[in-house]
DNA sequence: TACCAGGAAATCG
DNA sequence: CGATTTCATGGT
């Protein structure tokens, strides 16, 4: 991002001048489920083995438990901060008024650069569940078989596991973390993605090899494959529909299949159809759109 | 209690 | 083939 300053000061690292962006939109809007909210406002998550704490203040972010080197090596790409987002909501906006509506809702959202083995796990777990559900159901993991890396304010934390660790495990083992039938789908693309290293290198592939490699794996389909590769691949075409995408689609859009939303989002949204999707989601589940009377 | 949750696999006709 | 049913579990 442009005019961005970066100051280190007192353990502290404070970031000026950030503007389209809003930690609640981006870290509550769904995308994303390891960060937690602190009495204070800021959030507190683990990414790449390291404990941030984050808050922000106007165009200020301040950084707790970090340094300008991991500011620059982690999160600048992490939060996605490089990216125009002016100009994209600009493009998006002028398609129609319904999306003008949801991008003025979730107006400070970032599409986070997630982790993929993370991502490829958590959104295995998302089906068919609530957020809520989900985000117990990582933490679970996370504690009963990721690393553990330190205490932060009194609280343990730790990593995600790594899929050679959730390899070694039955589906028993990870059924105790309570995700039900999705535990022999994270255990089959543990011993996968163990095996083969082809995940990491999907960033670098097309939109449709990577789509292809996710949908191969036991437990993935069109929707979870679309969120793995928007939220940590930027491929950011992809436009996962979901119940509530499917909702704010028919009530809003008169669109009644997940074939007819997928074509419309190619045409009219084109290069930018995830963070279209994005703003939707968001706008459409805070609100309630198409649960019962809109 | 019945129904829903950021769906996908199994089964049916 | 496309359409419907089943699948664990927690929340309401």
């Amino acid at each position: 991002m442009k005019g961005l300053d970066v100051k280190e000061k007192d353990g502290l690292v404070v970031v000026e001048g950030v503007r389209d962006f809003n930690l609640k939109h981006t870290f509550e809007c769904g995308q994303c489920f390891r960060w937690s909210k602190e009495e204070d406002g800021s959030y507190t998550g683990v990414v790449r083995g390291k404990i941030l704490n984050i808050k922000q203040e106007r165009e200020q972010l301040i950084f707790r438990n970090s340094t300008r080197e991991d500011f620059y090596e982690v999160w600048y790409d992490y939060l996605d901060l490089e990216r125009n987002y002016d100009q994209i909501k600009t493009i998006l906006a002028e398609k129609d008024p319904i999306m003008k509506r949801a991008i003025m809702f979730g107006e400070g959202i970032r599409l986070l650069n997630q982790e993929e083995w993370e991502t490829l796990v958590s959104f295995i777990i998302s089906q068919n569940r609530s957020i809520s559900t989900i985000r117990k159901n990582v933490e679970s993991l996370c504690e009963r078989y990721g690393k553990y890396i330190g205490k932060y304010e009194g609280k343990d934390y730790y990593e995600f596991p790594l899929p050679e660790v959730l390899a070694e495990k039955c589906s028993d083992d990870i059924a105790e973390c309570k995700v039900g039938y999705r535990a022999q789908y994270i255990a089959r693309a543990a011993c996968s993605i163990r095996d083969s290293k082809e995940l990491y290198a999907l960033e670098k592939s097309s939109t449709a090899d990577a789509q292809g490699f996710l949908l191969n794996l036991f437990g993935v389909g069109p929707k979870v494959a679309n969120c793995v590769m928007l939220f940590s691949m930027k491929k950011h075409e992809s436009f996962p529909v979901d119940v509530w995408v499917m909702r704010v689609m028919k009530e809003l859009y008169g669109l009644n299949n997940i074939k007819e939303i997928q074509e419309f989002a190619e045409k009219s949204f084109k290069q930018y159809g995830g963070f279209a999707q994005q703003y939707l989601f968001y706008y459409a589940r805070e609100n309630g759109i198409g649960k019962s009377n809109g």
